[in-house]
DNA sequence: CTATACTATGCAAAAGATTGCATATCAAGC
DNA sequence: GCTTGATATGCAATCTTTTGCATAGTATAG
């Protein structure tokens, strides 16, 4: 059910279109919670048929019209609801690092090269991350409840890549004296 | 596909059952990449029969007979291969980043719990990290090439997890200030 | 002798996620 | 006029994962 309350939670402040939720969660909650549009429209309708979202549709010009949804007070309440429900511990889950189980000599450059690209990626990422710290949180202290939230999750996401790339560069290190060895 | 390839690969030195298997992972590669037991029975059967993996019953005594498969040139063949095709990039999930969106009044103690619950699942994780390392990765320099992999995994494990505590604290410490306002 | 726990394997339904395809409006450039 | 790209929404098939249930042998402790 963790994609109806991501979805719901990206409602809190602005009504949005599955378009502009979809565009909104690559650069702020699908940080935390990513979802192709596939997902999100589906989920919209069936949070609609619930009761815990209200659509309406707006028609624009320029632009194809659009169906833009709102959270309801039921839907609220089950998003407060959610919050107070126990988490479930994250699934850990990469690719990259049951491939390092394989590590041999034919494939240690292939992998090096994998690092070298996901440094690179998370370079980007961090730089989006900071790019928005310093635009909209760099008054920690002054935040009002809610941002101080945001703020910390993006805290996280910031701190989980800068040692990301330390962790990069120490395993290019290693990778580097096996290749020549 | 990736399931079948981190069974595949736990199986690169040893022969296992379903059961081993499935005990294995919540000690090594399950730290990155997690599967139930109804999972791993079902791959293991399905991979068994295209080839990758042979499978013999072996008599216990004083347990019930097992079932344990072993990795076949095909499956081998196979596993290489992937690790050289391009790895996806890692879905980021985690409930609990997504709650922080939500934080007001009404539930910054129990996201505080929360955190603190997960703080201290990370210590004892780490702490089991740490255990296998010192155990079996202390001399890093003379380890076989593949068990430097795993030790870059582990050490991506330790690193990312330190800092996560390093988060909870930073985060406890200003939903303290939030609670107390 | 009985309850509990560990070993061992599995089915089936439901939920969640990915992949590929399909459609349509409108703006802007060539 | 035609192509390209952004906006906008959706279906269907498949794959993956979770959840709940089911079975059974053996050991140990009370």
């Amino acid at each position: 059910m963790a994609l109806a309350h991501a979805i719901m939670t990206a409602l809190i402040e602005d009504d949005l279109s599955g378009y502009e939720l979809s565009r909104d969660f690559e650069t702020s909650l699908g940080f935390f919670w990513n979802a192709s549009h596939q997902q999100i429209y589906q989920e919209l309708r069936k949070l609609a048929e619930k009761g815990w979202l209200n659509k309406r549709e707006v028609n624009q010009s320029g632009k194809p019209n659009k169906i833009v949804y709102g959270l309801t007070m039921a839907g609220r309440d089950a998003l407060q609801a959610w919050v107070f429900g126990t988490t479930r511990t994250q699934a850990a889950k990469d690719e990259l690092l049951v491939k390092l189980y394989n590590l041999d000599a034919t494939n240690v450059s292939h992998l090096a090269a994998e690092i070298s690209r996901r440094r690179e990626d998370m370079m980007k990422l961090l730089y989006l991350y900071e790019t928005i710290r310093r635009r909209h949180y760099a008054d920690t202290a002054n935040l009002p409840v809610r941002r101080k939230g945001v703020y910390l999750a993006l805290a996280y996401g910031i701190s989980q890549g800068e040692h990301f790339l330390a962790w990069c560069d120490q395993a290019l290190e290693l990778l580097a004296g096996v290749e020549s060895a």
